[in-house]
DNA sequence: CAGCTTAGCTGTACGGCGTACAGTTGTCGA
DNA sequence: TCGACAACTGTACGCCGTACAGCTAAGCTG
């Protein structure tokens, strides 16, 4: 190890790059505190230098995941997040958990959903967006578990029928 | 406490009552093998006596709200499955954890599904199945985080709109 | 360049967790 | 009546997140 006083070169930037690594490597059941440390060769509380505590640490990892998506338009959107998501199937789990992310990503993407929301004419805006947020991380969740991967076309189709009917009539007689 | 050798009088359903109580009481995070212990007033491992671990307690915490769930036909059961689970909002993230149950009641639930699912000329079972979980169970998710449930409307609307679209046309032109 | 401050680390510690193993004893069937 | 068994307690192990105090290298100030 090292002794006091001793710098180890840490960052806030290494500190996820090894959480990441850890997670890929053993899974997210994996990843804590002490076991990150143990990989950076580092006492368990040294991380608290750069990272308040875990679940910053995990709210950022997440919302990282998330600065990649297009927001082309909604379909896109939910297509894309739903491929960051199995891309790093180690994630979703913590995506379950934690009931999808809070971070500046996941708040702008969440605004920009709106829009394109409002914009196609849906009634209940909240009430789609939830659905919407539901059905892509749900699916990835699924998709994380099974070996089987061949939920991508379910997913596609069942975005299509969740837009088909949010935007076609309002509430009830129109 | 209690000397060695002394009966608590505990018993499968005890431990399971309790934990129900222990976790409307405190809320999902609270149950712990050594905070259920401490309620029925027993030493931690006594409860290995009538539990197998802790997993073997959720699974059957789990199932058991699945047992009163209505079968008869498709729209019913995923909105009686949506009421249970919103009935008990606590064991809602444990549902999320675990991606589903797999109990007994959560089996047989499956295969009724799949039956109704078949017989309303759905060409992709499986893939109907997992959207239409993953929609129950992720809405009732969203439903126990927020405290305005008025998500209820939008799940049976919702519903709807995959129903629609999954017994419409088949994959692609028919 | 000397001195002070500060930030990054270590050591230690607390209270929690699930659960394994060994010992004690009430309960029940033969 | 007695032996087997099942229900419990005591103790212990190795994990967890993280608080607090101390040490010191790095960086800023003069």
């Amino acid at each position: 190890m090292r002794s006091p006083g001793q710098r180890a070169g840490l960052s806030r930037a290494a500190v996820l790059a090894a959480a990441r690594e850890l997670i890929a490597a053993d899974g997210a059941g994996a990843l804590s505190m002490r076991a990150l440390a143990r990989r950076l060769d580092v006492a368990p509380n040294a991380l608290y230098s750069h990272v308040a505590d875990k679940t910053d640490l995990l709210d950022q990892l997440l919302d990282d995941l998330l600065a990649g998506v297009e927001t082309g338009g909604i379909e896109t959107m939910m297509t894309s997040t739903y491929r960051a998501l199995t891309a790093h199937p180690e994630l979703v789990p913590l995506f379950l958990q934690r009931q999808g992310a809070r971070g500046p990503n996941a708040i702008r993407l969440g605004e920009i959903l709106d829009d394109l929301l409002a914009k196609a004419g849906v009634d209940d805006v909240p009430e789609a967006r939830r659905v919407l947020i539901v059905h892509a991380i749900g699916f990835a969740a699924f998709a994380a578990a099974d070996e089987t991967q061949r939920t991508d076309a379910g997913f596609t189709r069942s975005l299509g029928w969740l837009l088909a009917g949010m935007t076609k009539a309002p509430t009830r007689n129109g």
